[in-house]
DNA sequence: ACGAATGAAAA
DNA sequence: TTTTCATTCGT
């Protein structure tokens, strides 16, 4: 586990450095554009290590409240991050665009420019913010009850178990536990949880495996969560969580083992027997429980099922695309993995459309599962040498095809599928994003599916499907899992887990693998086993890219704007919970990947959905609200700071126009005078060009007149003024500004003011010129000989438009020849 | 780490 | 009224 260290890859997450500390919660895009690393850190892993053999130490005892806390330490710092607020949300969601206009610009520019932008941004379209912002809000409180917003020193506040709720307050938890919060138990056991999430997360890399476990494990916890009956079911889940993912991983191989691997019957019984057993069947015959895992398995299976929710069940009835194959015809379906069993050839796949779908999935997958693997190789070399051997990609796709299948079927109806999905879905998120194009086909199938799966909520109706789609995927999995045994080509995450888990389960599936060579057809448990373990990698990726392609028919299906829900559903944030508190326990580093991972399934669907629904206001758009609507500022002070911040907006453009500027120039010294035509264009392009695009939007945005007359001043507000005021008077090369202190008013008066400051944040040297430039403004004088008159002209121009008293001036500066754009503004 | 912004909540 | 902290990320 701790050999390599690199992980650290930050580079993986740029976000990191600055949150470093705090961690979680949810990381959007960001995380998913990084894609995960894989390796986490030693010392995570160290830790987990010795987490884990606390916590076997504490399954030995039998106790519960255990680790949860031993951590405290770190628990401050793991508290869950609070909610953004509405201008965070505009933050994020605009910071890209900003950065994209300005590139230079740095993050405190930038901010700046939000801050610009967001005071002006309409009332109603702030409110959508603030609107999600409060969604967020809530849901986030009602996953954490007890959350504090400030920790205050160390200790984290109280709240029930203050240990507890410190500790993970991870959006993840809050849904589950806290309905019940009240038993310590549950919380610790959710800690508990986090561990061995965390644990598992270490195994990240495994991507969708990891994922996959996660589901599992949050199908656990959803079990006791759903099952406020099941007693019972609490205390084996909580040893289950003790265990190490290791163990947990082994146990969900297991169970899949035991479902298939009874096998001494036709594997279309035992898929039968498996599909019932989901269903509440369930046949006990626990007996044939391997090595570790078996208790939990069995409890799980029969509790679980039986408890299960509708909505459960309806995730779990979803299949994918062997859904479909059972929808249109369980006899196609057979026949087609018949074939498939004799001959492994992809090529009969190609009957149906739904392999051919699969297949550029696994293909992507196979390079994530590459790198991971390489990393994972360098580690173990055993491993390998137990998979050595390689079939044909075709070969094994579709293998992986079926053992997707069986997987499904065996997981979604055996375990509640919701939480693979959901899990999985952050994978997909991922992938999506290295992928991005997944085959629509199969998108809108899948998703077809889901919903007529939602609709029907009849468990019945679902056996025969998962039936169906399990039977080919277990004749499958015999060959499959040989195949994939086989196969050096393909890294599975299988080997890389097992790299990262190590011991048993590595050993098994060297056993596995070599039984299954010797045996041949026939397949031990160990080698089902192995095949099932496979099955259940490769089932993650797939369902990762199947989540993934839902989510992204969802998307664009419903659009951004159209959520019929209107708020995340719990469910979802509970799910996101669970994902999360997996994570969430000490990575710091690897958290992002983790959580990413695995909680990032629902939440971050939910709230990716909304927040991308946000509307996204493109700089152009800003840039004429300002000119149009020169004071919006909702300052308290009024007047003057409103000038101040319709400056600053128009501080930041003109600093991009003096860099930009300048730094032609100084490409080209050449121009002497104006060649205003150049320069204008130079800038204006790119701005027309986006501001005609968004025209729309830009329209939609103007206001006329701001509602926010007098805003009340905030502290915030209050501490921006000061700051500005400050600053500016600082740095104003005009010297003139000092005064007051901070006289607000000063700034509106002189634009001049403005001008100097923000030239000489940006640039000390170049200060006096532009302040000149700007004091000048029509006139223009000293200026001209580095500047292009042009480059002057616009710089006034903009200065103009913001600032409709002088317009008429503008006119006299003539030479600058106003984009487009500047014109409209300028209309005022 | 720090900072730049805003805002909510706590001290 | 003042602090904390949420996000982002270059320095």
């Amino acid at each position: 586990m701790k050999g390599s260290t690199r992980n650290k890859d930050q580079s993986t997450e740029g976000e990191g450095a600055g949150k470093r500390p705090k961690r979680k919660c949810l990381q959007w895009h960001p995380l998913l554009a990084k894609k995960v690393p894989d390796f986490s850190e030693e010392e995570e892993e160290e830790e987990e290590d010795d987490d884990l053999d606390k916590v076997h130490l504490l399954d030995e005892d039998g106790l519960e409240q255990d680790v949860d806390e031993t951590e405290d330490g770190e628990s401050s710092e793991q508290r869950a991050r609070r909610p953004m607020n509405a201008f965070l949300l505009f933050c994020k969601r605009h910071r890209s665009l900003v950065r994209q206009e300005h590139p230079r610009l740095d993050n405190r520019g930038a901010t700046k420019i939000l801050a610009d932008w967001w005071a002006y941004l309409d009332p109603q379209e702030k409110q959508k913010y603030t609107d999600m912002a409060k969604e967020y809000k809530d849901a986030f409180m009602k996953a954490n009850p007890g959350y504090k917003w400030c920790p205050t020193t160390n200790k984290p506040v109280k709240t029930p178990s203050p240990t507890v709720t410190t500790r993970k307050k991870l959006w993840a938890f809050p849904a589950e536990p806290v309905n019940d919060l009240p038993s310590p138990k549950k919380v610790s056991r959710t800690e508990d949880m986090p561990q061995l999430n965390f644990s598992m997360a270490d195994p990240t890399q495994m991507g969708g495996l990891s994922m996959l476990l996660l589901a599992g494990e949050h199908a656990l916890t959803a079990q006791e969560v759903s099952s406020n009956t099941c007693q019972a079911s609490a205390p084996d889940s909580s040893q289950l969580r003790r265990k190490s993912a290791l163990l947990q991983f082994a146990e969900i191989s297991s169970v899949t083992l035991q479902q298939v691997k009874p096998c001494g019957k036709s594997t279309l019984l035992d898929l039968a027997e498996m599909c019932l057993a989901s269903e509440g069947v369930k046949v006990e015959g626990s007996e044939r429980v391997k090595e570790e895992e078996p208790k939990v398995v069995k409890r799980e299976d029969p509790q679980e099922e039986r408890t299960e929710d509708p909505r459960k069940t309806k995730k779990s009835s979803y299949l994918g695309p062997l859904d479909l194959c059972g929808k249109r015809d369980a006899k196609d379906c057979k026949e087609k993995k018949h074939h498939l069993g004799h001959s492994q050839q992809p090529s009969s796949l190609d009957g149906l459309p739904i392999l051919g779908v699969n297949k550029p999935e696994k293909l992507k997958k196979k390079k994530k599962k590459n790198k991971s693997e390489r990393h994972a190789s360098e580690k173990l070399s055993p491993k390998k040498m137990c998979k050595k051997r390689q079939s044909s990609e075709s070969d094994i796709e579709s293998v992986i095809y079926t053992i997707d299948a069986v997987a499904k079927g065996d997981w979604g109806s055996r375990h509640l599928s919701e939480s693979p999905r959901k899990k999985l879905r952050p994978a997909a998120s991922l992938k999506g994003d290295l992928l991005d194009s997944t085959p629509p086909k199969k998108k809108a199938k899948s998703k077809q599916k889901l919903k007529e799966k939602a609709s029907e909520t009849t468990k019945e109706e679902k056996l025969p499907e998962g039936i169906c789609s399990i039977v080919p995927g277990e004749e499958m999995l015999n060959e499959a899992a040989e195949a994939m045994k086989t196969e050096p080509s393909t890294p599975t995450e299988e080997e890389i887990l097992p790299s990262i888990l190590l011991g048993p389960v590595k050993a098994d599936d060297c056993d596995s693998h070599k039984k299954a060579e010797t045996c041949g057809s026939r397949k031990s448990e160990r080698s089902c086993k192995g095949a099932l373990y496979k099955t259940l990698v490769s089932e993650g990726m797939l369902t990762s890219l199947r989540a993934n392609v839902d989510r992204g028919k969802r998307n664009s299906g419903k659009g951004s704007s159209s959520d019929p829900e209107g708020c995340w559903s719990e469910d979802s944030w509970v799910f996101t919970q669970s994902g999360t508190s997996s994570g969430s326990k000490k990575l710091k580093k690897s958290k992002p990947k983790e959580e990413f991972l695995a909680g990032y399934g629902s939440l971050e669907e939910e709230f990716e959905k909304k927040f991308n629904s946000l509307p996204q206001y493109s700089p152009v758009t800003f840039d004429r609200k300002n000119a149009s609507t020169p004071r919006k500022r909702k300052l308290g002070t009024g007047v003057s700071e409103q000038q101040k911040t319709n400056q600053s907006s128009f501080q930041s453009q003109k600093k991009k126009l003096f860099h930009k500027i300048v730094s032609k120039y100084k490409h080209k010294k050449e121009k002497p005078n104006n060649v205003p035509d150049k320069a204008i264009q130079l800038e204006d392009k790119p701005t027309v060009d986006s501001a005609q695009k968004n025209a729309n939007s830009v329209a939609a945005l103007i206001i006329p007149e701001l509602a926010t007359v007098q805003g009340p001043l905030v502290g915030s507000q209050k501490r921006k003024a000061r700051k500005t005021k400050i600053t500016h008077l600082v740095r104003t090369a005009d010297g003139r500004v000092s005064p007051a202190g901070g006289i607000v008013e000063d700034k509106p008066r002189r634009m001049s003011c403005d001008g100097v400051v923000s030239c000489t944040k940006t640039e000390s040297c170049k200060s006096g010129l532009v302040g000149q430039a700007h004091s000048v403004a029509g006139d223009m004088p000293a200026v001209s000989a580095f500047f292009s008159l042009t480059a002057l002209a616009e710089v006034a121009a903009m200065e103009n438009a913001h600032r409709s008293p002088r317009a008429a001036r503008d006119g006299q500066q003539n030479e600058m020849p106003q984009p487009p754009v500047l014109i409209s503004c300028a209309d005022q």
